[in-house]
This record gives C-alpha cells, sequence and structure tokens, in this order.
DNA sequence: AATTAGTCTATAAATTCGATAGGCTAATTG
DNA sequence: CAATTAGCCTATCGAATTTATAGACTAATT
C-alpha cells in the first residue's frame, strides 16, 4: 500500500506535469484543485523538490513546476521520494536497504527471494513509467470512455 | 511494504511447510525457532486457521500444522489473509475494493491505471508461488551457496 | 481429574501517518 | 526601500495502525 501522501504526491506532479510550460502554479491553487490539504501538500512538494523532480519561485508570481520534463520523471522516483522504497521488504530495496535482523542467511531465505522477484516487477514498471505516459493513458481511457473519436494527427 | 506480522506470517507457514507430514507443531516452538513473541504469532496463526490455510489440535499432542499441501498454499493467499490485500491502492484491489472518493472517473484516472498494473504484476507472483517452490528455491540458493553438488534424482 | 495447548477478547505500548500552526526567508513590485 | 507575496522550515498534535501482552476460557488427551 501506498500512504496518502505518496498519491497526494503522484496527484500533484500530474497536475503540474499537465500544466508544464506555463509557468508556475501556487501551492494553494494546486491544493484546491486535487482537494489535498494545503499545508500537508506544502511538506510534499517540498519534499519532492529537495529531491530535484519540482522546481519553485518565490514571491509574486511563483509557485512550483516540474524541474524536467514529464518524459523524464518516472512514477517510481516520486514513489522512492515519498514512500522511501519500492520494495515489500528492507532487505529487498536498492535504494533504502536494511539487513534483515532474524534472517540468518540473507542469500537463502526464501521470503527474501520472493519479496526481491517482486520488488524487481513493480520497479520495472514504475521506474518505466513517466509522468507523460501516465497523461497519455489517461488520456486514452477518457477518450475511449466517451466514445470521442479523435481524427487528429 | 509488507508488515511484521505478514512477514511473522510467512516464516511460520514456511517452517510448517518444512514440517510437513511430521505432525502438529506447537505455538511456542514456532516462536522460538522463528524469533517471534509468541503471542503475537498465536493471533496470527489464529487468522491462518480461519483463513483455512492451517489446521490445528489442541491438548497434547496438539500444535498448528498446514490444512493443505505446501504445492497448495500460494504466498499471494497468505499476504492477502494478514495483509489484506495486494493492491498498492484500495481502488485496484480484487479482493478488497474501495471506492477511491477523490477520484472523478475511476475508469480514466492515470495513477489507478498503473497502480493497476502494479497489482497485477504483484499478484501474478505471489499467486503463482506455492510454500513448497519457496522452499525449493531456498535450499537451491543455499546449496549453491555452499557449493555443494547434489548427485541424487 | 489433571494437564496440555489452542481460542478469544481486551487492552497496552509504540510507531507511523495525516494534518496543522506559525515564524522565517527570498523575490517581486510599487 | 518598504510592502506584499509566496515558498521554506521546524515543531507538534491527534488519530490510526501496528506490534505486543495479559488472562480467562475451551477442547482434547492421559
Amino acid at each position: 500500500m501506498i500512504s496518502k501522501k505518496t498519491k497526494y504526491g503522484l496527484q500533484a506532479l500530474l497536475a503540474l506535469a499537465r500544466n508544464h510550460g506555463a509557468g508556475p502554479v501556487l501551492i494553494a491553487d494546486l491544493a484546491e484543485q486535487e482537494q489535498i490539504p494545503k499545508k500537508f501538500l506544502e511538506l510534499i512538494l517540498l519534499q519532492l523538490k529537495n529531491a530535484g523532480i519540482l522546481g519553485s519561485r518565490k514571491g509574486k508570481g511563483g509557485g512550483y513546476f516540474l524541474a524536467k520534463n514529464p518524459a523524464q520523471i518516472t512514477m517510481g522516483s516520486a514513489v522512492r521520494v515519498l514512500d522511501g522504497t519500492l520494495a515489500p521488504v528492507p532487505c529487498v530495496s536498492e535504494t533504502a536497504y536494511q539487513k534483515c535482523t532474524e534472517c540468518a542467511d540473507e542469500e537463502s531465505c526464501g521470503i527474501r527471494l520472493v519479496m526481491k522477484d517482486v520488488r524487481d516487477a513493480v520497479a520495472d514498471i514504475l521506474d518505466n513509467t513517466t509522468l507523460k505516459e501516465v497523461l497519455v493513458r489517461s488520456s486514452d481511457a477518457s477518450k475511449r470512455a466517451n466514445k470521442v473519436i479523435d481524427y487528429s494527427i
């Protein structure tokens, strides 16, 4: 399970991705649009900024914006920043590894072997899915649902 | 992240799988072997029993045992019992679905589309990995590590 | 009947999560 | 340069969840 914080963060990132290129967005506006408690969102955005995913500007005309292209920001990187890891157990995390206390031999721990497979599968998806791709999939799905046929090239 | 409870449960199941066919195992013995707080383990085993994964016997010579063959118990079923779901968000869970409050249209929610992929990938692994397979992989790994070559057929 | 060992309910302790408050700093603008 | 705007940062609180413990009860065996 991902935390509410992580979900809020992903929502905010996608909103910023939709707005990409059109200047900074106010925390307050993002919070209202996405129905996220403003002060909580503030912390989330700050964390994403410190991780290099977002940029910000202070003062009038300021706000938050993506530090890179939507096609260069992966879901995996965001989840790692906000949730700490993609791994189901700390002993298979690549970025937040922690030795398993109770397990004598990590190499032969059955639980670990299976959870490593899970981690790899999750990482394979999230590290290869960019914000841009998510936007495209989302709009494709809503077009399909609305039976709107898009003839544009 | 799976909970400590789930991890304890999986440890216990694997220990019972190793012992399969040799009669019931005492909670107390399992707790000591696997270094799990006894009273906590008691609750875990009970939950697995109520889910039909374990069986038990009371009185002298009693204890817990697998209710089915190790090859018929999947990691997925155990995690679902103990952790509630495999899904990273409730709105993509097959067994513990909960509607997403903030999301207007589930079908086109980008986060949901990606998390559905994650759920499916995790389920594909855990629902197709049995306790028996875990034991085999584990012993294979430890043989390999000890450079022991097994010539038996 | 005595003993053994799981069952069940309640609750305590610890940790994490979600949320809020408020003063600080930097940038812009008049 | 002063006023305003808006993000930065630290602290903290309450609620929920997780982890762990206690103790009385029931069923099975000897």
